[in-house]
DNA sequence: GGGTCATGCCAAAGATCCTGGTCGTTGAAG
DNA sequence: CTTCAACGACCAGGATCTTTGGCATGACCC
């Protein structure tokens, strides 16, 4: 079950957050002191951080700030009672995920914490690296590496696989690949898709003839399954 | 620039959304007919979707409900005068990523619209894009822009270029990026590291004749400084 | 200042990637 | 079942990347 990271320095508040967080099965971290985060984040790992903006010392947004200076992508949901649009758009600038003004319904928070993490443990297109099969997939370095053997992966077959990863289940025209990736620098065929495609295939399907992960939809394009 | 689809049935409304997202340079393909969603998001391929509940017909929640179930894991922002506690759990529950109560303001609407653009597809991790001096460097697309212009970065360079950032204001000698980067796949010269090292000045600096980030530690090596 | 070694620059060759075309196979529609 | 369009596989040519070697220039030491 997923770990959340409450950070909040009201007794009552900090208390019914953990009652509800745990009621619904996560697995809670608490710490009402700013300065105890990125340490706790790095030791603990948490799926989800609830960030009070109103902490004694080093408030919500500069350990926000921190957290994503620092390179941390966890999902960060700020809480507080300051609603005015300039701090929605403060949180939301300095890297929060979502902004949720006091009071909330309990209901609302759990909904929205939900969505959160299903955005950040769903979506295989945030990481560079992957697992697709037996294959594992480096998309920094453009490597591949499947059954004891490392296969290069060029600029555009790592472009076009980011896309389809970033997009896995739904069809991906090859329109869209031309001119997500290729943009208006230069007008490649159909047919360089499709050979892309191909190349991919032999890298990273174990069977490249029948085909697991990247899949043709016949009359559209193409398709990503995990 | 990213695409953003806008369902939306008042005439104003529309046009306000519109006229402001395309100020921020965002694309925009608008409709106000539920039914022509699932369509429009299937030819047009948004990188975001900003959704009005109530629509007439087909209403905004029914919308989500099936573009989900199609597996379109495209951002969707629903917006609504509905701030019901059920009504934004409903949604969020539907798949809705964001939930955003009117009256709200265009500097919120536009930094929710930014932090789901950033977790859909443009969240990077802090290594692998870079500004150095006057260049942005993307490690990961292996590209650099500097003055107005875009240069590729080929494999090596970006490895290169990775490892010194990864060293900052450390001198790497020709032997540790050898090493490194080459392995013991291959055994190339120290000139091949000197000969990257002149391209990515000539990507990078601003005048690669006399460098300021990657500098020359004579007799030992290379020396990134940010 | 002079000598020596290290490094920048350049050119060319080889390897790899990208692209387009062709032909055979497959999928979908009637 | 037949037909036609879409797509896979393969090949070859052109573009780009990587590497090596030679020469010029710069840095360092005496």
């Amino acid at each position: 079950m997923p770990k959340i990271l409450v950070v909040e320095d009201e007794p009552d508040m900090l208390r019914g957050l953990r009652d509800n967080l745990a009621f619904e099965g996560y697995e809670v971290v608490e710490t009402s002191d700013g300065n105890e985060v990125q340490r706790l984040v790095g030791s603990e790992q948490p799926d989800l951080i609830l960030l009070d903006v109103m902490l004694p010392g080093m408030d919500g947004f500069e350990v926000c700030r921190q957290l994503r200076e620092a390179g941390y992508t966890t999902p960060i949901l700020m809480l507080t009672a300051r609603s005015q649009e300039i701090d929605v758009v403060r949180g939301l600038e300095l890297g929060a995920d979502d902004y949720i003004t006091k009071p909330f319904g309990v209901r609302e928070l759990l909904a929205r914490i939900k969505a959160a993490l299903r955005r950040g443990g769903g979506v295989e297109g945030m990481t560079e690296h992957l697992r697709i099969g037996e294959a594992e997939v480096d998309l920094l370095r453009g490597q591949v590496r499947r059954a004891g053997r490392t296969y290069p992966l060029g600029h555009y077959e790592s472009e076009i696989l980011r896309l389809l990863t970033e997009r896995a289940g739904q069809p991906v025209t090859r329109a869209t690949l031309l001119d997500k990736i290729w943009g208006t620098d230069a007008f490649p065929t159909d047919r360089t898709v499709d050979n892309h495609i191909v190349s991919l295939r032999r890298k990273i399907e174990s069977d490249p003839r029948q085909p697991v992960h990247i899949l043709t939809v016949h009359g559209v394009g193409y398709k990503f399954i995990p």
